[in-house]
DNA sequence: AAAGCGTGGGC
DNA sequence: TGCCCAAGCTT
């Protein structure tokens, strides 16, 4: 491996202000369960910490166990999720418990490798769960870790598309060698990025970093690298037709029907388009006598 | 490997 | 108001 320029000693910094100024989280009390940092983790990929927070608790008070959840149909796993958004997710999380259960004896697995193995955990996820469940050290990397060595190190005003292996690179350079300030280091540079370098208006004036970033040294330059894709409106679009059909199919224990898909939203094209995605992700069945249920 | 995938809150 | 953003993953 190339050893990397000398990085700034951010660990310390970083990690003494998160001790100060980290928000108290469920995930973060004492004897807080493998499983729940998993669950945790599948909810907050892409949905607000505050939308999860509620939700979070529910499931895990009604599934305390991988084995729990693995015993309930995956249809029940849907509908807990209500409005979190990507319900695929749900579904993954479902599968992920039966994995668990048959693979793994029911323990959530503390390897990296054998976490990736489990539908619906990518590269954050499986260290995230290595890390801060079990403590191994391991660089985790979101998209507030990328977005402050993008601006701390890089000076870069916005981090450029993930690279696995760039940004997996980059984060081992910072990380400390104990695993515990390892793992430490990972939660508050995430957190660091959360409220303080956030991607809009960064509050620089408390910022513990704020002297040794490389972004304010040089006078915050604007951002010209590789723009990221701008998403597509959501109104209006297959994937709000996807969203009223799921609200309708988690409504309700009877088959929803055609004629129901119908009011749901004026365009048959895209109707038909949203309820064959659906089929295809398993996110609906067809049922056998008529109309369209969540699977089981 | 770029595109597709929900939902709601903030400015 | 409309746009941006939020602890990503899969195909």
């Amino acid at each position: 491996m190339n050893e990397t320029l000398p990085a700034p000693d951010l660990a310390p910094v970083i990690t003494a202000w998160f001790h100060e100024n980290a928000r108290d989280l469920p995930w973060r009390r004492d004897g807080f369960t493998a499983w729940g940092t998993l669950v945790s983790e599948f909810m907050l990929q892409q949905t607000p910490v505050a939308r999860v927070i509620p939700r979070l608790e529910e499931w895990l008070t009604r599934w305390p166990t991988p084995a729990a959840l693995a015993a309930v149909p995956a249809s029940e796993a849907v509908r807990a999720w209500a409005s979190l958004g990507y319900p695929r997710r749900a579904l993954w999380l479902h599968a992920a418990a039966v994995q668990i259960t048959e693979r793994h004896g029911g323990e959530v697995p503390d390897d990296v490798d054998e976490l990736l193995a489990l539908t619906g955990i990518g590269d954050y996820t499986a260290r995230a769960v290595a890390a801060f469940a079990y403590g191994h050290r391991h660089p985790v990397v979101d998209t507030n870790t990328r977005r402050v060595i993008a601006r701390a190190v890089a000076g870069q005003g916005e981090p450029a598309p993930p690279s696995r292996t760039r940004d997996l690179e980059a984060m081992t350079a910072l990380l400390p060698h104990d695993r515990r300030e390892a793992a430490a280091f990972n939660a508050a540079i995430m957190e660091l990025g959360a409220i303080v370098c956030t991607a809009k208006s960064p509050r620089c004036d408390v910022c513990p970093i704020r002297d040794a970033c490389a972004w304010r040294a040089a006078g915050y330059p604007v951002y010209d690298g590789p723009k990221k894709a701008v998403q597509k409106k959501y109104e209006g679009s297959d994937r709000q037709v996807r969203g009223l059909i799921m609200a309708e199919l988690r409504s309700t224990h009877r088959p929803v029907t055609n004629a129901e898909i119908e009011t749901l939203w004026p365009n048959a094209a895209q109707r038909d388009r949203a309820l064959a995605g659906l089929l295809s992700d398993g996110l609906a069945v067809a049922s056998p006598t008529g109309g369209y249920l969540l699977p089981d």
